[in-house]
DNA sequence: ACGTATTTGTTCGTATGTATC
DNA sequence: GGATACATACGAACAAATACG
């Protein structure tokens, strides 16, 4: 590190903090100190830092978010979609840690879209299972879960005791079920949904509806998730 | 309208309003007046008013944000995307109107993803035709679709005669072809892309990357696309 | 960057009619 | 009739998000 090398400053400071990337010393997901603070460190002006960051950022290694911070991307995930998808099983298949927690659980009455995906009347009484999905103990997507009542009452209790909505259907009955359709838009998230991923309000989500169906193509489950946008694709194979 | 008729008044004012908006004397993206003045017109409290935009909303009539106002929901469009996919074909099922124009058009290097997907190497030349497609005149995607040139030299001409990919490929004997793979994620758009898809650039994009192939499974398209997150939703059917 | 006005969201409280046991 | 629960309706005040100068 030193001026007048004939290597810019901010290149120095670029493959520095590449390294520091690189070799796991900063790890995805984590904040990097201020911009201020960093250029305190290097002993340069904060334009010269903020060059070196936006190098970073155009490798893709960072992601600058005002008002937050600077943060190591994290590496992307690739979550298939397909006739059967279940979510530990793709995470695991990426050589990653699937795990999740109920943000929400208990009866509600079903709204028109639920209703119409479900087959059954507006306002009749739904299941809904609000999960947050974690890989790697990072949040990954917030998943609006709904059954019908009539079919599944009480599953709530059966994916507390099981941890797996797979397992929860097996007391009901269905012991394999397949993915209909998803509906894919973007949004930007809800505050709730934020907080529940950590991210900023103002980047952006991949909102799904999805349907599962049973062997007898009945629908038994209409999901509403909602995934950080930056950290994974939806891959669809047709 | 009235009272004491066994029929609650919110229901009464749902109903009133729903007319006004499936009659499209409120058209999609209208504003409504505001609850104040709604239930001032009405001749009620706003709460009342309020249950009633709430049903409203319930049904996807109307969507209802703090501080700016109340909508008529705007017609999201559902895109399908199967095996066969085509913009024009798909958009003429759902009974509107596709058009479409040349942002962009000629050979170029292709990058690691593209080569990558069209199973060649990263540096070698793929024809680049970017287009802006419109749906009933509203600009609807931008998608810069990549072939490689050693296979289509010159398709971008033949898509200016005939206007369609499908017609250009023809001349390439390629009489068919199918949708590989999609990959979705949600991001915010670039500057141009805002501007060609006339949006705000803190409205998020749905970002898709897809790779057609032809009757034998050669890939013969990567084509990356950018879609306006609030105006449609992607749908896959498995 | 800041204040002001506008608009929707939320939470108190109060009152009334209807159905049920 | 009395007790209770529930949906409906109104009023006031404040919180939160947005638009605009």
């Amino acid at each position: 590190m030193e001026r007048g090398s004939g290597v810019a400053m901010w290149r120095q400071i670029e493959d520095r903090m590449k390294e520091d990337i690189v070799s796991g010393n900063w790890k995805p997901g984590d904040r990097l100190p201020t911009e201020s603070e960093l250029a305190d460190r290097f002993g340069v002006n904060r334009h010269t830092l903020r060059r070196a960051l936006s190098a970073l950022r155009d490798d893709g290694l960072v992601r600058i978010e005002q008002g937050r911070g600077t943060f190591v991307q994290d590496d992307v995930i690739d979550y298939a979609v397909r006739r059967r998808t279940r979510f530990s099983e793709n995470i695991s298949n990426l050589g990653r840690q699937p795990s999740g927690e109920v943000v929400r659980a208990g009866p509600i009455a079903a709204d028109a879209q639920a209703a119409s995906a479900l087959e059954i009347r507006r306002g009749q009484k739904v299941v809904l299972l609000e999960l947050l999905a974690f890989v790697d103990g990072r949040p990954f997507s917030v998943a609006a879960h709904q059954f019908p009542q009539t079919r599944f009452r009480g599953l709530e209790k059966a994916y507390r005791q099981t941890g797996s909505i797979t397992k929860a259907l097996r007391h009901f009955g269905v012991d394999d079920y397949f993915r209909k359709l998803s509906r894919v838009s973007a949004r930007l998230p809800e505050p709730d949904d934020a907080r529940l991923l950590n991210m900023a309000r103002a980047q952006p989500i991949l909102y799904t509806e999805s349907v599962n169906v049973d062997r007898d193509g009945k629908p038994i489950e209409y999901c509403i998730g909602r995934y950080a946008g930056h950290r994974m694709q939806l891959v669809f194979e047709l």
